[in-house]
DNA sequence: TTGCCTTTGAAGTTA
DNA sequence: TAACTTCAAAGGCAA
C-alpha cells in the first residue's frame, strides 16, 4: 500500500496501482485495468461530465503534483491508450503570469483611488471570477425582468431581483448553487493557478479589463494550437481545488461505492470549514 | 471617459 | 472565528 498526502486528502493506492504523470495538471492512475485519469487539483468531476464508464473519478488532490511524477513518463505514455483518454480539462491550459501583489490592507487604504493608484501599471491578464448563484440568477432573469422595471437602471433591477431571489424556496435557489458549483469547478480546470486573491485590490477600469482580456483570449487561441504535451509551466495548484463539503461528500460516496472499495484504494478528505451555501 | 449604484455569494484579509 | 472588503453582471446616469 503507498500513501499519499496533500493538503486536502490522504489516500492510498495498493502496491500494483501506480501512479504515472500524464500531462500538464494531471496525472494516470492506472489500478491493474483500464487508465483513468486523475487531475491534479482536480478533486472530482461530475459524473455527467464523464462519458467513459469505465473511468474511475478519484476525489482526491494531490497538491505536489512533481513529488508524483515518475522519471519514466517517456515510458509510460506509449501504454496510455491513445484516443481514449478520459481527459477533465484542457491540458495544456495555461494559468494567469503572476505579477506582484500588493497586499489590500482594509483600514489602510481609504479610498479607492488610493488603492487605483497603488495598483501595478500593468498585469497581461485579468481573470474573472466564476459567477456566483445569485449572479447567475440575475444573469438569467435580467432580460425578464428588465422590460416590467420602469426604472431602467440595474441597480433597481438588481434591487428587485435581490427580493425576487430571497423569495425563491431551496429548492429552487438549489440549481443556481449547483450551476455555480459546476462554474467554479470549470474555472478551476481552466485556470488551475488561479486564486480570487489575483483581482483582489485590482480594481480596473473597464477599458483596462476589456484590453487584458482581449489579451487573454488571445493568449488562450494560441495556446490552443501549442503542442498537447507542454509541461514547462509549473503552476501551483488553487483554493479553487477545494470543492466543498457537500460535494466532496458526494463524490466520495460515488467513489467509494463504485470503485473505492473494488479498486483497493482509501481516502481520507480533511475536514474543512463548510460553505455558506444557503444563509 | 470613468466610477457609482444595487443586489448576493464566494473568498481573501484583518483583528 | 467574526467582521470586514473586494469582485463577479448590468447599464443608466452624473461628474
Amino acid at each position: 500500500m503507498t500513501e499519499y498526502t496533500s493538503q486536502y486528502a490522504d489516500f492510498s493506492l495498493p502496491e500494483h496501482h501506480q501512479l504515472h504523470a500524464w500531462n500538464q495538471g494531471q496525472y494516470l492512475y492506472q489500478p491493474g485495468s483500464g487508465v483513468y485519469v486523475l487531475p491534479v487539483g482536480c478533486p472530482a468531476a461530475s459524473s455527467q461530465s464523464y462519458s467513459d464508464d469505465s473511468a474511475m473519478m478519484f476525489p482526491g488532490v494531490l497538491e505536489q503534483r512533481y513529488s508524483f511524477r515518475a522519471d519514466l513518463y517517456e515510458e509510460d505514455f506509449p501504454n496510455f491508450p491513445s484516443g481514449s483518454a478520459p481527459v477533465f480539462s484542457a491540458p495544456h491550459a495555461h494559468s494567469p503570469p503572476t505579477t506582484p501583489r500588493t497586499t489590500c490592507h482594509h483600514q489602510d487604504q481609504s479610498s479607492r483611488k488610493r488603492k487605483q493608484a497603488e495598483r501595478p501599471q500593468k498585469q497581461q491578464v485579468y481573470i474573472k471570477k466564476p459567477l456566483n448563484a445569485f449572479m447567475l440568477f440575475m444573469k438569467e432573469q435580467r432580460p425578464t425582468v428588465r422590460p416590467s422595471i420602469r426604472c431602467q437602471g440595474s441597480g433597481a433591477v438588481n434591487a428587485f431581483l435581490g427580493k425576487v431571489w430571497k423569495s425563491l424556496s431551496k429548492k429552487e435557489q438549489e440549481k443556481y448553487y449547483e450551476a455555480a458549483e459546476k462554474e467554479r469547478f470549470l474555472h478551476q480546470q481552466k485556470y488551475p493557478g488561479w486564486s480570487n486573491k489575483e483581482n483582489y485590490g485590482k480594481m480596473r477600469t473597464k477599458a483596462e479589463k476589456k484590453k487584458m482580456l482581449e489579451v487573454r483570449e488571445e493568449a488562450e487561441k494560441e495556446s490552443s494550437e501549442e503542442s498537447f504535451n507542454d509541461e514547462s509551466e509549473e503552476t501551483p495548484p488553487s483554493k479553487w481545488m477545494m470543492m466543498t463539503t457537500k460535494y466532496r461528500d458526494k463524490m466520495k460516496d460515488c467513489c467509494s461505492e463504485t470503485y473505492g472499495i473494488e479498486s483497493g484504494c482509501h481516502m481520507t478528505l480533511r475536514s474543512r470549514k463548510p460553505p455558506n451555501l444557503h444563509k
